[in-house]
DNA sequence: CAATAGTTTAGAACTATTCTAAAGTAAGAG
DNA sequence: CTCTTACTTTAGAATAGTTCTAAACTATTG
């Protein structure tokens, strides 16, 4: 007999592609961050996300593993906003729509969305990512 | 004789022109950002600056006055980095270079640079602004 | 199953920012 | 000028989000 869970096979194997070993709290991150389409989280939204379902994680850890999966390539953050961070699943190609009176981020395909005329960086830097925010509001 | 001062005429005028009281601080602080060209400060780096040349200024009045700025239409916020607030003199069209080392911001005027295939905002909002941000690195 | 290296956690600590309420000041009226 | 009043400034407390610390815990390896 095979104990009622939510799949978690999946994660652990996510998690041991990119070297970190799977741990209960890490797995149940990953599982609720992977699980479904692409996602944008706090490090707050995520932990009340996890407590409501009963699962037992601190925050501090839910902070820690945010930063781990990002360093392997598993999220990617998004800063949007001067008072929180956000992490995004969708670690591809694209851009967000920020709706600045919810706070909630939309992505935007990388196809759709072009940037041309970006200077040349001063002498000894080099581009590492063109960022998109499309501001939106009520009105 | 006229006394020897930084002047601080058009930062007076620049205040009454919208509205907002001339007070000392806000005319030093005016006079700060205004007189040289466009500038990018944080509250703390600001009232560092202040404080260096020896003008009496609280922490709390630099917020407030680089809020009220804001609103005003004197300055504009930059959100680039998570932890702090950027504030830029320069509020016509333009994006910006990031120099994630060191916390940088430079202009890149808003000629050189164009943003093509944003699409249609969800229903009932509509677009605030369209904020590039180059992040570059040493290397 | 013991050893150990990596992980989690509670709570303290920190940083940037905002709030509070008391003291100070610019501007207009007289 | 000087009074009055509304607006400002300020020190310090408070808050929010995040990071740190060191002790307890656990996955993995031998």
């Amino acid at each position: 007999m095979v104990k009622v869970r939510r799949d978690t096979g999946k994660a652990v194997e996510r998690l041991r592609a990119v070297g970190l070993r799977p741990t209960r709290q890490r797995v149940e991150l990953a599982s609720l961050l992977f699980r479904n389409g692409d996602r944008h989280v706090t490090a707050e939204s995520l932990h009340d996300e996890a407590s409501g379902l009963g699962l037992k994680i601190s925050l501090a850890t839910v902070y820690n593993t945010l930063h781990q999966f990002t360093h392997a390539g598993l999220l990617r953050q998004v800063v949007v906003d001067a008072s929180r961070g956000y992490f995004d699943t969708n670690t591809g190609d694209h851009q967000h729509f920020f709706l600045e009176d919810e706070g909630t981020l939309i992505d935007i395909p990388g196809e759709e969305i072009t940037v041309a005329g970006v200077p040349q960086p001063p002498a000894g830097l080099s581009v590492d990512r063109v960022d998109v925010v499309v501001r939106v509001r009520r009105g």
